[in-house]
DNA sequence: ATCATGACCTGTTAGC
DNA sequence: TGCTAACAGGTCATGA
């Protein structure tokens, strides 16, 4: 599910959860997600107190009262879900079925965080794409996986001439260019597609050929469908149960993106292409 | 360096 | 209905 928007979203619905909580216990049900928990990860937050939780990109960040922060990103399939000693709760985008999962002990369950007062957190991953780490807070901008992020596609450092400055003489396609995280942090595979439809800007043309001018509207369109999707709650591609409730509806706003063959507002028709081994949906007739 | 591809995993869906 | 292949929001390591 997640990209920018996806996991702002999750963020948000940790928050009331988490701010101010003590960590009791935290049971680890594997040696790992995508790489192995590292050395005494149980021990050293079991005590912790969360003072704050903030979003780098698409990594969920947990500033711990122990000096350490605690990183997440939860992969392509990565979920949280509290179950409370009343019973479940939702958190933002998720909906669970009320009687699911409440043992959490499911195949897919792999972290759960005890919090005082008996909430659990669990964090299940079917693909385990996802990742956790604790770095010492003030070295936060160093550790591996954050210190080459670009900017913050929602701050005030991207602008038109920082992109052009990145995309000069680039030959890659647009697509895989805002795809990299190096150089806009937080866009994945849908909200390109979006993007790109928006600015009607083509996934293949080269990044280096885009104009400045070209470049404001992009920028532009890459804030608002930002924006919009967070309004939303994200965009949910799976069918959970029981949404009782606001679950992401940005899917139902997609212009182009899983929407091979249908028209598009131009008249034109849908394609699918495959860049970089991922899917690219566009409409060749007004996508230039 | 830049760019594209395969790898990592499991679950769901489309097609035969 | 049942099997198989293709595909899925992510990033990282590789080899050209």
């Amino acid at each position: 599910m997640p990209e920018l928007p996806e996991v702002e979203t999750v963020k948000r619905g940790l928050e009331p959860v988490l701010t101010g909580a003590k960590i009791t216990r935290v049971d680890v049900r594997r040696a790992g997600l995508r790489f192995p928990f590292p050395e005494g990860f149980a021990q050293a937050l079991s005590g912790a107190r969360v003072k704050g939780l903030s979003r780098r990109a698409k990594y969920i960040l947990g500033d711990l009262d122990t000096g350490f922060s605690l990183i997440v990103h939860l992969g392509m399939t990565g979920r949280f879900t509290t179950l409370t000693p009343q019973g479940l709760q939702n958190l933002g985008e998720f909906y669970f079925e009320t009687g699911s999962n409440e043992s959490a002990d499911g195949p897919h369950d792999h972290v759960v965080f005890h919090l005082e007062g008996g909430t659990r957190l669990v964090y299940s991953d079917p693909r385990r794409f996802g990742m956790m780490d604790l770095v010492e807070t003030a070295r936060l901008d160093q550790h591996k996986l954050l210190r080459d992020l670009g900017v913050e596609p929602l701050g005030n450092a991207l602008s038109a001439d920082y992109l052009a400055a990145k995309f000069k003489g680039k030959a890659a396609p647009l697509k895989a260019s805002l795809l990299d995280q190096r150089i806009i942090a937080g866009l994945g595979n849908i909200y390109v597609c979006e993007v790109l439809h928006r600015s009607k800007l083509s996934p293949k043309r080269m990044a280096g050929s885009v104009k400045t001018d070209k470049l404001e509207e992009l920028v532009r369109h890459i804030r608002d469908i930002l924006n919009e999707a967070i309004l939303a709650g994200g965009s949910t591609l799976q069918d959970f149960q029981h949404t009782d409730g606001g679950q992401g509806s940005y899917q139902q706003r997609f212009a182009v993106y899983d929407r091979e063959g249908e028209p598009c507002t131009c008249g034109g028709t849908i394609k699918r292409i495959v860049q970089s081994g991922r899917s690219s949906f566009y409409c060749p007739k007004c996508q230039k």
